[in-house]
DNA sequence: TTGATACTTGACAAAAATAGTCATATATAG
DNA sequence: CTATATATGACTATTTTTGTCAAGTATCAA
């Protein structure tokens, strides 16, 4: 049904919060888990994840919490994805890995329509920032 | 990660074999599945999935099998997508449904990347027919 | 120094969706 | 009559998603 997954709507709900109090004090996990409604282990480990690839930073101890790494105008939305969920890949035959999907790539006739689907959501994605995103 | 299903590219796939036919023989499960590698008991379900949306009529008994219901110029993808998968809904917020998904809609910043990363999917879909698929 | 706050890590578990199967029945051509 | 084909509904297995837990580390502030 290509559903978006609550990790991305959690992680990219996150992150806006993370960037409304750009430059401000830390957000704790706590905070966002309060205002958003996310179940908050959850939220840590998208955190976690947000983290190691270098979206935000996190600060230990009282008064600790996140904060974004970059600008919010320098953070595409795929950058958050890619970071909660792993690689945009409506289909899993590319060019690197022909023989995943169907028989034949080469004569795959309904390719070309998932292929289009593909480029246009990662598009969309890479095109948006969290700037874009905020009040 | 927003997969295609294989439910979504086996029942393309069968359309387009159905396609590459229009007009000719009724085409059986049994080649289709010999023709694409698909679980042969898996695609019947689909070709009834197919059926059940008007897509496709069944012609039973010996030499029988299916055969497409309209010229593939007439058929969009989304229709086939719709009928083997349901709706193509990437978020489950919509006008008629405004509390489902983040916690106040109304509020919700994320809403608009996701809103049009739906809207791109289902245009693509909309916009190819069946037809553009064939060689 | 001590306690409260807050992140870290890796494993674990429940729930839902996806993918695929089976048995039984029905229909039709030849 | 028989071989070929679809119809139907239930059933199972696998994978993915959506969480949770426990034990630990780091920091601030009183
Ligand atoms: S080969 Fe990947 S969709 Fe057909
Ligand atoms: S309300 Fe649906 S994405 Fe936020």
């Amino acid at each position: 049904m290509l559903k978006i997954s609550t990790r991305c709507r959690y992680g990219l709900l996150a992150m806006v919060e993370l960037g409304q109090c750009y430059g401000q004090a830390p957000v704790s996990a706590q905070e966002i888990f309060k205002k958003q409604h996310i179940p908050k282990l959850y939220l840590q480990q998208l955190l976690v994840k947000l983290r190691r690839n270098g979206l935000v930073e996190s600060i230990r101890g009282a008064k600790g919490g996140f904060i974004l790494r970059k600008d919010p105008k320098q953070i595409k939305i795929l950058d958050i994805v890619k970071a909660v969920e792993g690689p945009v890949q409506l289909i899993s035959c590319t060019k690197q890995n022909k023989d995943k999907c169907c028989s034949k790539i080469k004569e795959c006739l309904t390719r070309p329509v998932w292929v289009e689907l593909h480029e246009v959501v990662n598009k969309v994605l890479n095109e948006r920032t969290l700037y874009d995103l905020m009040r």
